[in-house]
DNA sequence: ACTCTACGTCTGTTTGACAGACTCAGCCAG
DNA sequence: CTGGCTGAGTCTGTCAAACAGACGTAGAGT
């Protein structure tokens, strides 16, 4: 391997993709969050209880959450009670279940017990485990990781120090 | 949709992957400190001034991505110089590229500005542009991600309040 | 009037991030 | 052999955020 310097070094940070979207979800408990929602659980003390995060933190990333447009705050009335809200995605929410998916296949192998994962991701339709994969456009199945790479895209800056 | 208690709520959270896996990830820079690497950028010196995060936080995550086995500290000496070291993704960190390419996906599509990503995936192949997709192990591409849902695994544990 | 539940906010303590200065080891120039 | 340079961290003082847990509140039921 070559010890040049990496080309990604021309390129500035400050728009990255990456870098952009864990400025949300690297907030702490952000991921918890929608993991519960992902998994239904919508209203605060639910989620409270069951994902141990405090009510302060959890009030603080629902309410990021919203502030990004990820989850909406709804109303409902159960009966005999009064209005209250529960917190559900929006479609750019549910456009991060590919990172859930990812984040919790690389968990179950790699950080899990000797009884093996916690939770599956199963294909609803054959009731099959279901995992992330690797595509490109022209319908390629990408195998071997070493055959992906990055690239400037058409927002990229020039680096200045 | 109904409003009966949700399945999720029976397991306990206690070994979640996705907990697990953000108990690494989610400290604040450690996914910054990945991009750097899978971006070639693997010494201290220039992952400190391309990335912007402070020496002492790049040194702490670093630390603890040795200890999690998810990047090896390696040395290296270029000629006239003294032996230094550089971080490499083990197998372990090499896994997280799904996680990695999903989190540039869904940041580029809904933060990226007017002018789009900064940053693009390529099949090495072929050129294209790459992304995450859904699959089940019995080769079915899922396209609605509705079809796909979350069960309990070999390690679930029971809730405990 | 009192209690219950769901949904937060407040408080005092402790942990962690930040910018920036400092340290250190080895190589090289003079 | 003294002084400077570079890469790779560590240290310091300040400020923001997380934590556990108590408290507040709105409306429905008893």
């Amino acid at each position: 391997m070559s010890t040049s310097a990496p080309a990604a070094l021309a390129w500035s940070t400050d728009n990255c993709p990456v870098g952009r979207a864990m400025d949300i979800l690297g907030e702490s408990g952000t991921v918890i969050v929608l993991r519960e929602i992902f998994n239904g659980v919508r209203r605060f003390e639910l989620m409270q209880r069951h994902s141990g995060l405090s009510r302060a933190v959890l009030s603080h990333r629902l309410a990021l959450l919203v502030e990004h447009g990820i989850v909406q705050r709804v109303a409902y009335r159960e009966p005999g009670d009064r209005e209250r809200h529960e917190y559900r995605l929006t479609q750019r929410g549910f456009d991060l279940q590919p990172v859930m998916v990812a984040l919790a296949d690389w968990g179950g192998r790699h950080l899990s017990g000797a009884d093996g994962p916690a939770v599956e991701v199963e294909h609803a339709g054959c009731g099959a485990r279901a995992h992330v994969a690797l595509v490109c456009e022209d319908g390629h199945q990408i195998d071997r990781l070493r055959d992906v790479r990055t690239r400037p895209g058409p927002g990229a800056l020039p680096f200045t120090p």
